[in-house]
DNA sequence: CTTTCACTTAATTATTTGCTTAAGTATACC
DNA sequence: GGTATACTTAAGCAAATAATTAAGTGAAAG
């Protein structure tokens, strides 16, 4: 169930918006590294930098044919952040809707667990 | 479409462990400052500075009440989050599928978009 | 063989994190 | 009033980030 997943590096890896253009560009298919610089305003080494942020959490592999390195988007490995999401989200909007109009009401809250 | 709302601080809230376990706690109800950092081998003020990353990436909420300042998860602030995930986990799936055994195969890549 | 191209590596630098300890504030209790 | 409780604020600090420029490598083209 917890999969030897650094789940911090995926978070982390997608916290950054220059990463996140380049994983936006490598769904619409694979690119080399000067491809994924083009439109970020940046040097080059950054987004090489950027680059190793992404592989090592997993999100994206690389190889090199001749001198051009060819990015991809790995399969899978966005799925256990979306899944630890996603649990949270359902415990805590089922735990709101038995609540129900807690949060509109008055809200006097000495008598929960613990 | 694109909110007001910073994915860069809720991805980057969502990177660490002490502040992926406060949320995990408080899925399970509101609780204090000092009931979240009961189990967190850290001092008081560090759990008040993940809490306060927490609040300003809108995915907890707390008011304070008498001495005790009690938080609470904020209902619905993971989607955009899980949104992105989602939308793009989709779009690369949906590409890997087009490209069938593309993997499997001898991938040679020269004759791609662009 | 020389030059160009596509990175790659290294060294620097400024900033941000993630923690700490120490001291302060504001209730709640006796 | 005095004291304990529950934070809160401030200051400091080591490590990690995010970027830069400059120099190097190695395949491709002329």
């Amino acid at each position: 169930m917890n999969p030897a997943v650094p789940l911090d590096r995926v978070f982390h890896a997608l916290a950054d918006p220059a990463r996140r253009a380049m994983l936006e560009r490598l769904t619409r298919g694979p690119a080399s590294v000067s491809e994924l610089a083009e439109p970020l305003a940046m040097s080059l080494p950054g987004v090489v930098q950027h680059l190793a942020v992404l592989e090592q959490s997993g999100l994206v592999t690389s190889r090199k044919a001749g001198r051009v390195r060819t990015c991809q988007i790995a399969a899978g490995a966005l799925q256990p952040a979306e899944q630890w999401i996603n649990e949270r989200r359902i415990a805590w909007e089922r735990r709101l809707d038995r609540l129900g109009d807690y949060l509109a009401g008055e809200t006097q809250m000495e008598g929960n667990e613990r």
